[in-house]
DNA sequence: CCCAGTGGGGAGAAATTTATCCCCCATTAA
DNA sequence: TTAATGGGGGATAAATTTCTCCCCACTGGG
């Protein structure tokens, strides 16, 4: 675990949930987690630019803030499945208001952040998988 | 301006949105903008913990993002005043929903991150000032 | 024995974000 | 002229996050 040297402002609920949420992957695996995506090879696949590493490594964090929960099951070939608990299960509205707004306003914001940063259009892989599950996701909810 | 060498992803309205609210003052600074904490010397005050240079730069950011937008009064003293763009008063129900669930489980949270995080608790200034703000506009809604 | 698939994680480098220091410009008052 | 206020930003160091490479264990099939 890395120390950190830095206080983190954690007295107002928007840093609070800014930590939790803090993570390049962190929102993308929720929505899978709440897609039914819960198993870490699914995760890998469905997330191909993110390594298994960064996964694991924002699996647990996530864990170890009480969002999510795994189930192992010892068998073989051995098998874990994460959910969501309860306090999880609770921040999916803003992860789902996150997704809606972007998906939203996406054509105003690419050029946007595009002109402010140097973004190379992913190299095919990407999150396309993700992103047509996202659609799948809405229209159940819708 | 910081010349990226991994691109980013943008193809899901989740990474558009967490993109847009990258930065560690980013969710503070538009909640103080929406709640009338619209001049730099004002916010520098009130995010007591944010040094006046990061929040030049992230104020920056968010206006090249299209999020906010600036005054600029030629008078003395100069003065500038921040406004939510049309784009940016539409992110605000995310912002005040990741509020309103940081707070409502400030006591769940807050143990976990520290036991997970090397937390120093903030030397007195912090946001308190803020966070009393933000109970006054959790008050005005309701 | 070696390979493939499933779940994990250490170590160190590279990338990115924050923090620090210190200076700039304009205007007005003393 | 010298402060003082208000808004900005360069340069560089430090902190933090992400990436890459590679290894561990388990089990079943060539």
């Amino acid at each position: 675990m890395y120390e950190r040297k830095i206080p983190l402002p954690l007295d107002c609920g928007l840093h609070l949930t800014r930590e939790v949420l803090n993570g390049k992957w962190k929102p993308a695996i929720l929505n899978a987690i709440s897609l039914d995506i819960v198993r870490p090879s699914e995760m890998v696949r469905a997330l191909s630019d993110a390594s298994k590493r960064v996964l694991n490594t924002q699996l647990r964090e996530l864990e170890n803030h009480g969002i999510i929960g795994k189930t192992i099951y010892q068998q073989y070939p051995s098998k874990v499945e994460y959910f969501l608990t309860d306090l999880g299960k609770s921040l999916m509205p803003v992860i789902d208001a996150m997704n809606y707004w972007g998906d939203q306003n996406r054509s105003i914001l690419k050029p946007l952040i595009a002109a402010d940063t140097i973004v190379a259009e992913p190299s095919g892989s990407g999150c396309q998988t993700y992103q047509s599950m996202v659609k799948v996701h809405n229209a159940a909810i819708a």
